[in-house]
DNA sequence: ATGCGACATGAAAACGTTTACGTTGCCGTT
DNA sequence: AACGGCAACGTAAACGTTTTCATGTCGCAT
């Protein structure tokens, strides 16, 4: 007892097995009463089309794949709401392959994909230029999500880093403080060095006068902790803290709050992410939050504009989805 | 310029694609010079197996699909990262769909995998017996996960809460504590009431004597903490508080110290999940870690044994993954 | 020599769709 | 009455595999 196939609805509506898919897509070229019988028929059949069948003469999948690293907690589960959100509003399948710490993983997965899917959302760490054209079909849509730009063979969508940065700098400047310093992230980080720029950017345009002062850090709370440390031993010390990410700066709280330094009264705290926890630590951290599940749905529309008309989106596209600030205590707004 | 398909490299090898099938399963009933004449053509036109064709013979998709309710955070993210280590160790591939608050959507993103899957990972508040033999295709193998048990045809895959909050019981009343009181959950959810009933469980077996006390809750952190004002409002007050979840236990210690009551040393407080929060409150929260990521990739197991032999997983077995106590500074222990 | 089993190979069917093309019947125009 | 156009419908090809079955070839024992 298998299950039914499109002769069996034929047989069961008196029809030919054209009439029943012409019937059952789009209803094009079929009386109203023949098309009735059909979706009878195939009601009282339990009829499903077989998928594969479809995709082997369609060439449609129907299917998108997303290929990310090794992602963690609240990122992964809003980027991945985003994508699927927006997928299934274009009737659009996901399928997900996760966990890529290395190049070769990355590289073994996205060939498993060859043929499964109609479009790619990309996201990795990995993905130059050289590893793109080495492992991706040229001819698949594809977008970029968060990476390194790689030449302008490919779209992409990334966070406004640079814009959240200034947003960040420029309130803390409104608050009076004037003596900023900045945590940086991992050197080689993208995101990292982006939220840097956007903090000279600003002080640059609004603040001229001021320091551009920048101490070492990795996004790890401990970082920020030491980071915190090598603030209290600054001379003038600074009157203000902008953290790469917020761990960072919850770090830095606690090595300032461990030094009997008040926040925000003697030093104003800022971060970048608005994790959960952002809200929860004491005080509460002024922060940068993106709205990561709309860089999942953006790079989805643009990946489905790409399918359903190819050529519709021109290679190296990019967009950016924005960032927005977050004003809690531990910057001092409020406070005269 | 489409891609090659096997026609090509039994062309390019001189052989039929009889041949060139065998030579790239398996490998059996060829010789192996033409075996290694195939594989180099195949390397050298890039072929790669169409997977819809193959999945039309074959009836295998070597997919899996995974239909999970609407879930935040660390918990999404962690359960994915499970079922798609497991997955690709099997060589399976993750068709996702996520966010459905409601029956129907669940409906409907379930029918539409029919015919992609060779097998269910199936999360949904929704999934009562009546559902799921409504739309699930009955030969279809399904591993169900954290759900309501609905009936005996189906497998089943859970977090221990009974076993976990009898931990939780066992250490509080291992620091001397004897008045304990419980946070419920919402009434109707699964993960609540398990967890009341190892409360329940725990507290009958090993401490007899002590009062059975709940207060109401529904898992979101002001429920904790109008919880908590009523814990303090309690005659005699008890000295210790165990929340079905973090958040709530969160919430009710806000209130104890807004009161200016200390923990742990007039009432220990004790939670259940070990969400990222948990450590970085103050104090640190004692908790019940569950391995999220264990349930994802066990279910996934479990998945995988039904599909390659069918029936050799009976109809109706259950596991449980286990829980874990993490002791932290809410409880009191260390202090006499 | 002949027959026979083992084995490599090829031809062709099958999987379930969609779609190009052909056929039919009907209606309106000449 | 003949014809042309159009809409509904059927026939069959095509998609790219896997797999069954037949064919050939070789070596070996009879």
């Amino acid at each position: 007892m298998s299950a039914a196939t499109i002769k069996d609805v034929a047989r069961e509506a008196r029809v030919s097995v054209a009439s029943v898919s012409r019937a059952l897509n789009g209803g094009h070229g079929v009386t109203a009463e023949t098309s009735r019988r059909i979706h009878e028929a195939a009601q009282r059949l339990h009829y499903v089309p077989h998928a594969a069948a479809r995709m082997l003469i369609t060439r449609r999948t129907n299917t998108v794949g997303a290929l990310l690293p090794d992602l963690y907690g609240e990122f992964f589960s809003e980027l991945i709401r985003g994508i699927d959100l927006a997928a299934r509003a274009r009737g659009l399948h996901l399928l997900v392959s996760s966990s890529h710490d290395d190049a070769e993983a990355a590289a073994v997965a996205l060939r498993a994909m060859q043929g499964r899917v109609d479009g790619l959302l990309l996201m990795s760490p990995h993905a130059d230029a050289d590893f793109l054209r080495q492992n991706l079909p040229h001819d698949l849509p594809t977008v970029l999500m968060n990476t390194r730009l790689a030449g302008n063979d490919y779209c992409a969508l990334s966070v406004d880093n640079d814009g959240g940065a200034r947003l960040m700098v420029e309130h803390l400047l409104a608050q009076g403080h004037r003596r900023l310093v900045f945590i940086q992230g991992p050197p080689g980080n993208r995101d990292a060095v982006e939220r840097e720029l956007g903090y000279r950017e600003a002080l640059a345009s609004h603040a001229p006068g001021c320091p551009v002062l920048t101490l070492a850090g990795d996004f790890s709370e401990e970082s920020g902790y030491r980071a915190g440390q090598q603030v209290l031993a600054m001379r003038p010390r600074p009157d203000a803290v902008f953290a790469a990410n917020d761990m960072m700066a919850i770090g830095c709280m606690a090595a300032l709050r461990d030094a009997g330094i008040c926040v925000p009264e003697e030093i104003a705290v800022g971060g970048f992410d608005d994790v959960p926890m952002a809200r929860y630590v004491t005080p509460p951290l002024t922060t940068i939050q993106v709205h990561i599940a709309e860089l999942g749905s953006q790079a989805m529309e643009l990946l489905g504009e790409q399918i359903d008309q190819p050529g519709s989106v021109p290679a190296g596209t990019r967009r950016h989805v924005g960032a927005e600030l977050v004003v809690r205590a531990s910057s001092g707004a409020g406070i005269a």
